[in-house]
DNA sequence: ACGGCAATTGCGCGACCCGCAACGTTGCGA
DNA sequence: TCGCAACGTTGCGGGTCGCGCAATTGCCGT
């Protein structure tokens, strides 16, 4: 995301051919980026790639970079699923543990292949750092919110909902960026979410 | 930073003066965005203010949101001064907490002054909002990296340091936007920064 | 079926990004 | 002290981008 509205709850079949148009400028945006290197790509083969104007590219993302970055949206709410269905006196911590493991745990196969690849691609591309900075952001503000809602707290000042909100949102990075720098890929993506848990609830002593 | 190279030590008088353009230029930048709102600076406007020339300003930073965000360089590097010499045995969680909280507490009024309006600027800018977190990410690096050299451990596999690193930043970026949010400011910015720490020490359980 | 509304598009302009080459200053060793 | 090499700064130029505006298209609900 990092840009536009808030994800309509696709109603009509507008709103789902506004998000379709969205994810294959992405998805274009990501491909050429990734063939041809950030530098070489241009706002126009985007569009092309796409079957749209070079106009509604930019409708849709502020700047190139945005659309590279939004491919194949992991989107914050989609991760988030699932959280208000938990029991309301389970800790919030194991909630969004149980959670976000699980949609981890549910993607395919190729959906961790471009995961990996687009994390590759950012680091190969040191400006499209800020804009995979924001995407995790938006993750932690759901989040935020999501636990704010539960515990009744104000979530613009609420100090415990936002320190965790920071600290789950840092331990989904945390094992993505494991998963992607480990070559041999020993551990599954959501074990590692699991264990980056792990450390949080044990107060991130030092008795691994 | 967002952009160039790791701060060099300043050496000679090329050295200081190369970095003291770059603030004289961030400083200007911020200024002029705060005056008259991110869409009505342009470059022209900030190498004016900065006495320098429009190519000059490229040259420091990719953008003039880079260049807004990096004002009153509150460096990652100058945040973590003084772990170094904390006691090798010490737990790093502890070390973090006790260097970050003191830093934040070396902070001058004006500092602090600052520091709220640039919170306040990127919350009425989204654009820039990128940059910020691409800061706050510097300082999750040079958090890292510093423990995973205190624990031996591999910076780029090593999850365990990856997740105090998250953590960490986490607590500092928590503590600065409730205290933000606070208009009141009832209590100290530090304070907040301990607090944050322990509700990481106490592995995030609602017993606040 | 049709009226309205939202998405898409083309145009145009001002700003921006950056490679290049010229220029001036700095720092260092002879 | 002097001179040269290295480096920061600048102007220029061209390609790209961001976006306001207005016209057009095509879907949606009654």
């Amino acid at each position: 995301m990092t840009d536009a509205s808030p994800t309509p709850t696709e109603r009509g079949l507008r709103e789902r051919k506004k998000i379709l148009t969205r994810q294959t400028i992405a998805t274009a945006a990501f491909e050429l980026a990734e063939a041809n290197g950030l530098e070489d790509v241009t706002i126009s083969q985007i569009a092309d790639r796409a079957f749209v104007s070079p106009r509604t590219v930019s409708n849709y993302f502020h700047s190139k970079e945005a659309a590279i970055v939004a491919a194949d949206d992991n989107e914050p709410v989609t991760m988030l699923m699932g959280f208000d269905e938990r029991p309301t006196d389970e800790a919030p911590l194991l909630s969004l543990r149980t959670v976000l493991a699980e949609t981890v745990r549910g993607w395919s196969k190729e959906q961790l292949e471009r995961l990996r690849a687009k994390e590759q691609l950012v680091d190969r591309s040191p400006s499209l750092l800020p804009h995979r900075m924001a995407q995790y952001d938006e993750l932690e503000d759901a989040i935020r919110i999501a636990v704010a809602q539960r515990t009744g707290a104000d979530p613009e000042t609420d100090a415990f909902s936002r320190m965790m909100a920071g600290a789950a949102s840092a331990a989904v990075k945390t094992a993505i960026r494991v998963w992607v720098n480990t070559e041999a890929d020993p551990e599954d993506l959501s074990a590692l979410v699991e264990r980056a848990f792990d450390d949080l609830e044990s107060g991130l002593s030092p008795e691994h």
